[in-house]
DNA sequence: TTGATTGACAAAACCGGTTTTGGTAAGCAA
DNA sequence: TTGCTTACCAAAACCGGTTTTGTCAATCAA
């Protein structure tokens, strides 16, 4: 059914060496047998089997990369753009990506070896970098090509991609102390995951670099979820000193921030401002929209790729880093100051009462209209 | 560097056949000497080459899926989750997911017949099924085992599943006409792709069922954006003859209707009912609401994973078709009818002098709150 | 003319497994 | 004791490629 090698050497009379090294460009092969050889696989659509060139080359041609489908909320947005970067960028080279799921991180760790020592991938992409990562520590120990989607401690060792983020949440930051906030809360993300560091690392920056003693930062983290920031917001408005700007790690809390802000009857930007980080869609269609910085997946996927293919063929490859930007999608869900601090507080607790006068006036005027 | 069956067998003092067949569970292997090679195996970490496994069972020990990235927008949503589904149904056999993308429809083809002639691919999932899919006419001619994540003709002959699309959007119908609404629209999707028909069909089942002469249906076919439902809807609400009701064979252009109607200043769900289908996450956070059929993914993934696993592996087996239910999410973007059709044109054009009015006096009303 | 090169290919070895074949020793029945 | 199983394992063949080695005729320089 499927032809192999020998059945083209076969058909055209000459040895299966011969065939492998005619398709193969070896010089000691005649001109006129390479067209032959040629000719022949394309009429009878003759295609080396990848498993069997596996063997003798010992690279499988493809690339792993490994989810935890527990994480939903939080892998869910950015990767499939980040997967056809990838697969489009080694595609060039004849790979494929492998992508398998585990159920634990334990069984996380386990796949990479496994994939790696049954040889079903020559190397692996590694997102969500965490503090030490154990994911590396392994492949290490394998001696596994393997380029990190984010940072982590000795940058020097590895190849890595990753956005500024420290530049992100300095740049949010430094746009609300211009908007005029000086109560600022961070919602962190996932604590374990390096790019939670970062992000903070960069809210302190800009508040430093600004600091005249007034700015106060409230640091929260584990702010994963649309749940968890409308929890966590709901508190911190209704509290004696709340922040009147919110900068969340993830666009996830954001969007729940803004629910809070909603849910007390105050409007998002005019009475509180956000911004978030990442430029999921929701954001777009949350109202008000969410101000973030929107990140290219598709890119980070297709440079990762790029990264490795090289670590994989140039022998000797050095490792590299790039750090890019992320670009700040100005949206309505911040603004300049209206309330400082206390007088926002002032107006969450007087704001029951008022609501409740403003809505019959309104259902009033809507009445009045109607008829 | 990496231990191979001969290095265990060096190790043990005995042929490398003989550790294979230990491994591999055959009876002529002493007990004894079973327990021996295992033991060493796990010290040595030993796992055997899936590569040169493959030579001799011709199985890659993977699926093949392959994107078209292209296609963003229609295909990013459900992606990740279906992703999931399917690597998590496939490790229970040691498989793994391939994925691959494509950069035209036509590399999309060759792609499917390189990875399944150079034996990266054991079978190949389908998802987005078209009418007379090419792919599965090229899958044909190689034998390579497939199935189909949506329907197509000639179901007999191939392993599939589908939600029960016609069903969703029959009960979709029912429930406008229902709440009232008696000129409704349906914004189709990508009119090559099969499923484009059924959800149409769903539309007229509906009717049909209902009819009393007094329907209006207005037929749309590739609105498969937030622009092109925006821009779609705008045109139709302005006309003389506007639906009240909505139906969208995709969320996004519902979303985007959604747009249209709070751009005309008029209240979804009051003056105009949308409903949607897939569930995607902006969904939820639009305003109002989508109310639309939440479609399981992971589970979708999950089981043509199962099914090609059975294809794959249980010889003689027989192709087998599933259809399942979404589940409709009752939220805010549709209700009772409040005016018809031609009351809603009236309405609309009259809208832009009244809103100003009332502009005006909603401003009061803040200011005096305020003060 | 002769020894050395070169060109072009066949043959064989190899990659790391799986599967078949073959052989030996122990156990058992006749 | 002989013949026959049976249990166990070594050896070899095989899978479909790649790469190395070997061979032989034609060409070339001395």
């Amino acid at each position: 059914m499927k032809i192999t090698i020998q059945d083209l050497a076969d058909h055209l009379g000459i040895s299966k060496g011969t065939v492998s090294r005619a398709l193969r460009g070896y010089a000691d092969v005649s001109a006129s047998t390479v067209e032959r050889v040629q000719q022949a696989a394309k009429e009878l659509g003759y295609q080396p089997s990848a498993v069997a060139q596996g063997i003798k080359t010992g690279l499988a041609r493809s690339v792993g990369l490994i989810l935890l489908p527990k994480s939903r909320a939080a892998s869910r947005p950015f990767l499939m753009q980040f997967i056809n970067g990838i697969s489009t960028s080694i595609a060039k080279h004849g790979y494929t990506l492998t992508v398998a799921t585990a159920q634990s991180d334990a069984e996380m760790l386990e796949l990479h070896r496994d994939l790696f020592v049954q040889r079903k991938v020559d190397g692996f992409i590694l997102p969500r970098t965490m503090h030490n990562d154990p994911r590396i520590q392994i492949l290490d120990q394998l001696k596994a090509p393997l380029v990190l989607y984010g940072q982590t401690e000795n940058l020097t060792q590895y190849s890595w991609f990753d956005i500024n983020q420290v530049e992100c949440f300095r740049r949010a930051t430094t746009r609300l102390l211009d908007f005029g906030h000086r109560h600022l809360a961070f919602l962190g993300g996932d604590a374990p995951l390096f790019y939670n560091s970062l992000r903070r690392k960069g809210v302190e920056f800009g508040i430093r670099e600004f600091d005249r003693g007034e700015v106060q930062l409230q640091v929260f983290e584990n702010i994963t979820t649309v749940a968890d920031g409308l929890e966590c917001a709901l508190r911190l408005l209704q509290s004696s000193q709340p922040p009147t700007g919110f900068l969340c790690a993830l666009d996830l809390s954001a969007l729940g921030v803004i629910r809070a802000i909603k849910q007390l009857e105050l409007i998002p930007s005019e009475h509180v401002s956000v911004i978030g980080y990442e430029g999921i869609p929701e954001g777009e269609f949350s109202e008000p929209s969410l101000t973030t910085f929107e990140v290219d997946q598709y890119e980070a996927g297709f440079q990762c790729g790029v990264k490795l293919m090289q670590l994989i063929h140039e022998k000797g490859a050095k490792v590299t880093g790039t750090l890019t930007m992320a670009a700040l999608l100005e949206r309505d869900s911040d603004g300049p100051v209206r309330f400082n601090s206390s007088e926002l507080a002032t107006f969450i607790r007087n704001r029951k009462r008022l609501l409740s006068s403003q809505e019959k006036l309104h259902r009033m005027t809507e009445k009045s209209l109607r008829n």
